[in-house]
DNA sequence: CTCCTTATTGAAATTCATTTTCAATAATAT
DNA sequence: ATATTATTGAAAATGAATTTCAATAAGGAG
């Protein structure tokens, strides 16, 4: 993934494309799989330090809304986070390296017709997540263990 | 929704029955819609007073285990609780009133091989949440708000 | 290039859902 | 009835995420 994307896209939506915006979208960018807030800090502090946690939640909460990142929602109820396109919700989520794959919803919109159809209601958003083995970590789930903190 | 059912489970999986599940099972089981753990906590309470929000939680984790109560992901980052059957994963949640539907996974299953097939993913588990807008909520919908509070 | 306006930042304090701890209580088997 | 042990509730703790606010720096104007 290409970091100079969101910025182009914060540029386009009149906020301003400071240094630890800059670094925060290049860690996520980098990031093999989703990343822990905390997680995002320390690698965007290569590039500016002295960066704050508060920032990078800031910073996150504004690319998810832009649409290039996505969250991803763990187990204890907290989130990691996922560089993304706008328009790819739906994604699959590796149980042990933490690779995330963007299923494009042009997949599943007939199946959500169906059963959006089914339920009567009129669907406004969908999260849908995925969980399971990506291709790497199915057979001897150690393999993929060494992506977790990887690049 | 039943209530017995789910204590039944308790004593088939070896939990107790209590006075404090009882009135927690019966709370979630009325309800129209999800409730948050505070909800629940005020409602139970009319069957047992006294009652802590600490055994709410452990009741609902307890029952989310055994498949009668989904939780349901709220934008802030903390839950509401529903009602469920076991396997009945995928829900539509109404924005408005707070309505649960489960969508039977059958239903999701063709589509969940596609997409499996497309990431070369091996899924084992998923979280599929639809939010829009119930029938009752679709034409004014203010009108559904009567519901949000309602039993 | 320099100045000005104002969005953005970082540290500290705060919020708030959820969990842990532990002594007291009550459900079930005997 | 009694003993065993799961369950409970209150208080305290946890910890992700947010708010506050003065200091800083981005980017447009001149």
């Amino acid at each position: 993934m290409d970091s100079e994307t969101i910025l182009q896209a914060l540029r386009q939506h009149g906020y301003r494309v400071t240094r630890p915006r800059r670094a925060i979208a290049l860690a996520l960018a980098q990031a093999r799989g989703w990343l822990r807030a905390e997680e995002v800090l320390a690698r965007a502090r290569d590039r500016c330090p002295g960066l704050g946690l508060v920032t990078v939640y800031r910073a996150l909460a504004l690319f998810t809304e832009l649409g290039f990142a996505r969250r991803v929602h763990l187990e204890d109820g907290c989130h990691g986070y996922a560089a993304a396109q706008p328009r790819q919700e739906p994604q699959a989520i590796c149980r042990v390296c933490r690779a995330v794959v963007h299923i494009s919803a042009a997949d599943l919109r007939p199946l959500l017709r169906r059963a959006a159809a089914h339920s009567g209601y009129q669907i406004e958003s969908l999260l849908v997540e995925f969980t399971g083995l990506c291709p790497r970590c199915q057979g001897g789930e150690d393999q993929g263990i060494r992506n977790q903190a990887a690049r």
